[in-house]
DNA sequence: AGCACGCCGACT
DNA sequence: GTCGGCGTGCTC
């Protein structure tokens, strides 16, 4: 028998779940292409993947009908060892093909193909011509810059740029006339020397401590208040790493990665800190990527997308603000940067520092369970005192665009006093809930409601129909409250602007601003907003963005609003985002000599989280959280999914989830009978509609998938997924699927 | 996702 | 008589 050509597999950019089997190119003398990149025919037109695989064509195919890789583009994998496997790793547990896990992860220039980019400086000397002209050039820039080459021998661009300005256009002109050359140099860490760091307290200390003595893979989540200097044990650790000689990865939340933010690290680290996000060049990005590929870079400080990075000589992973919810991405690839930073570190066999003042509800179960090292930061540095909290009831109050009399008048007696005040909106865009503003009832679905798992109801229809987003229960809205018969429901929600023009009218005398996405677009718009607002008595109205960060000096009055709809949210991580929420926003307020107050306006006073919370601190909170949500099934003692389906008829979203439904219990249930059990642990609720379409005319619905155990989950999918591919009601909606969503609407 | 093929409406 | 609407089918 002749022995079967081998076969390259092929990774490839298109939504399809399998590789793609191609010949080898015509001639290839490399060594083995697994990681390398090839431009392939694919239908009618060009692309390039990533050498997945090689081996035997699958039995039954006719390897004369596989079409021919048309180029190896790396001689030598551009992906390989730890990187790639954990690529792979992400493209099982996403469920998603590893040719767009790739397409996500790779910089532009390599993902369409272009080679490795340079990474090395570029540095300008004279010629032996040039050295002989020097002496007899007039006075200008082209004699300064030959007098400093002939001083220095070679000077690299960076150096150039401190010693000459302008210096381009005259070593054009030496270059034309040949007495000068631009060579290529290695690149040299040009970084001022480090400074010395403050002293370390003692739980600092014991943190760094325990950081340095980690024998390799560890989780520890350093857990410390607001102002407890986690920077500082941050610094520390890849200080330790840098003189190890190897490579630290900081991930940040993306508002976060403030000019600020690097230049602390710039200063302390004596080597180039490489900073990694969405507004970088493409180029920049590849040669970053390049950069650490070649163990040539030493820190990088980036948002989600640096989990990417390839490093060759890895010594520590940090995530800061571990809890954010800006690790997780919304779209593509969905998949959560702490999570796969995890899965790498343990692969790439270093310790990882996730740290935070409000830790995620699953990082805190993994501290307990053992899985982390737990290391606690009680102690505020400095004298900061922690501010004054006032619970101030709203029920009955007239409110303008949500805003309260009393809590006006706080606003403008801080304005008075020459302060400067924060209202801070919870957060746009959550499904609005029915809320009673005489005495606080709020709608919950009669059919999945339990004392555990209070199931809120969220309005539709412009306030006339209530609806169950875990199964899909409709009833009409109520005219008056159930519990005490009045005519106040509303429902819950005004956005930032009308806070903002509420209060621009109600204070003229003031500036008003107002700092969200809408206002922030541009890169460094926060920072020049803020700087015009200045220290003089103004209001600033704020989403998420104000939680943190940016230093506000004379910021002593900071106003939450809008935290019942927190409260009360239908979706399960709502109560741990707003407990997060109102420690971070409250570490905003007040600095050393001007102790601050928080305002927290409510109409459930009572409420057992604002209790536990301003009682216990975030602590207390997680604990009873934790024991709720081990009670009602959900994350982090359940593991769930959701698929999403978006059509223009729902009938045609409605009829695809149907059929995966029916696909996943088939396959669930095929498990269980495998395994013996007599039912699948597999829940799955819906198809229930989804609230906010996308796009108009669009509508979405979506299945909710739960299970105790990860492998349930994950082999129920692995079985069902090829079918729910192929079915016809498949190619009518744009569907998704997201392994452990951020949130359920 | 692209990209083509394929059959039905308003235009140079 | 054509240009072009997006339904559906396929990509090793």
């Amino acid at each position: 028998m002749l022995p079967s050509p081998t076969v390259w597999r092929i990774a490839l950019p298109v939504p399809l779940p399998r590789l793609f089997d191609y010949l080898p190119p015509a001639g290839d003398a490399g060594g083995d292409p697994v990681g390398a990149r090839v431009r392939v025919p694919f239908g009618r037109r060009e692309l390039v993947g990533l050498v997945a695989e090689t081996g035997a064509p699958e039995p039954g195919t006719d390897p004369a009908a596989l079409k021919q890789v048309l180029a190896r583009l790396d001689p030598e994998p551009l992906l390989h060892g730890e990187l790639l496997e954990s690529l792979r790793w992400l493209a099982r547990y996403t469920h998603a093909p590893l040719g767009e896990v790739l397409a996500t992860a790779l910089p532009g220039p390599l993902r369409h193909g272009e080679p490795l980019p340079d990474t090395h400086a570029w540095a300008w000397r004279l010629t032996e011509a040039g050295a002989t002209a020097r002496p007899g050039l007039r006075a200008g820039k082209p004699r300064r810059l030959s007098d400093l080459l002939d001083e220095h021998g070679e000077l690299d661009e960076d150096r150039l740029d401190d010693l000459l300005e302008d210096w381009r256009s005259a070593a054009r002109a030496l270059a034309k006339r040949g007495h000068a050359e631009r060579v290529a140099v290695p690149a040299v860490a040009h970084a001022p020397a480090p400074q010395p760091g403050p002293p370390l307290n003692d739980e600092q200390q014991a943190a760094v401590d325990s950081i340095l003595a980690a024998p390799g893979f560890t989780g520890l989540l350093l857990d410390g208040v607001t102002g407890s200097g986690k920077t500082e044990v941050y610094l520390r650790a890849i200080a330790d790493c840098l003189a190890r000689g190897k490579q630290a990865l900081v991930l940040v939340p993306e508002i976060g990665l403030t000019p600020q933010t690097l230049a602390r690290f710039r200063a302390r680290l004596g080597v180039p800190v490489h900073a990694l996000h969405s507004g970088l060049a493409d180029g920049e990005r590849a040669r970053t990527w390049a950069a650490f590929a070649r163990g040539e870079a030493r820190v990088a400080v980036g948002t989600r997308s640096a989990v990417f990075l390839p490093l060759a000589e890895p010594g520590l992973i940090v995530i800061d603000e571990e809890h954010d919810g800006s690790f997780k991405q919304l779209d593509g690839i969905r998949y959560h940067a702490r999570d796969f930073a995890l899965v790498r570190a343990k692969a790439l066999d270093v310790p990882v520092l996730l740290g935070s003042a409000t830790p995620s509800l699953e990082s805190l179960r993994n501290a307990q369970a053992g899985r982390y090292g737990h290391l606690r930061l009680l102690r505020r540095a400095g004298q900061a005192q922690p501010p004054r909290v006032r619970v101030l009831d709203v029920r009955k109050r007239p409110l303008q665009a949500g805003l309260s009399p009393e809590l006006l008048e706080r606003i403008h007696a801080e304005l008075r006093a020459g302060g400067q005040a924060l209202v801070f909106k919870n957060r746009r865009g959550y499904a609005p809930v029915l809320l009673c503003h005489d005495c606080g009832w709020t709608a919950h679905c009669p059919r999945c409601s339990t004392p555990l798992k209070p199931t809120p109801m969220t309005v539709h229809a412009g306030g006339r129909r209530l609806q169950c987003h875990h199964c899909g229960t409709r009833r009409p809205a109520p005219d008056a409250c159930p519990d005490c018969g009045g005519l106040a429901l509303q429902s819950q929600g005004a956005g930032t602007e009308r806070i903002e023009e509420s209060l621009a009218a109600r204070f003229s005398d003031f500036p008003v601003l107002r700092i969200d996405r809408g206002t922030t677009q541009k890169r460094d718009a926060l920072e020049k907003l803020l700087a015009e607002f200045g220290t003089a008595p103004g209001v600033l109205v704020g989403t998420q963005m104000l939680a943190k960060g940016h230093d506000l000096a004379n910021l002593t009055l900071v106003a939450v609003v809008g935290i019942d709809e927190g409260l009360f949210s239908a979706d399960f991580r709502a109560r741990e985002k707003l407990a997060q929420l109102l420690i971070q926003v409250a570490g905003r307020a007040g600095r050393a000599e001007k102790p601050g107050e928080v305002v927290l306006q409510t109409h459930h006073p009572e409420h057992e989280l604002l209790i536990t919370l301003l009682s216990g601190g975030y602590h207390a909170f997680a604990e009873v959280e934790l024991a709720q949500r081990e009670a009602a099934g959900f994350p982090p003692f359940a593991h769930m999914a959701l698929i999403r389906a978006e059509a223009q008829q729902v009938e045609l979203a409605n009829a695809f989830l149907a059929m995966a439904r029916r696909e996943l219990q088939q396959a669930a249930a095929q498990r269980a009978r495998h395994d013996g059990i007599e039912r699948s642990a597999l829940e799955i609720n819906g198809p229930v509609p989804a609230p906010m379409p996308r796009r108009a005319g669009y509508l979405r619905a979506q299945l909710i998938l739960s299970a105790p155990q990860r492998r349930e989950l994950h082999a129920a999918l692995d079985a069902a997924l090829p079918a729910i591919y192929a079915a016809p009601e498949a190619r009518k909606v744009r569907w998704s699927l997201d392994v452990d969503p951020a949130d359920l609407y």
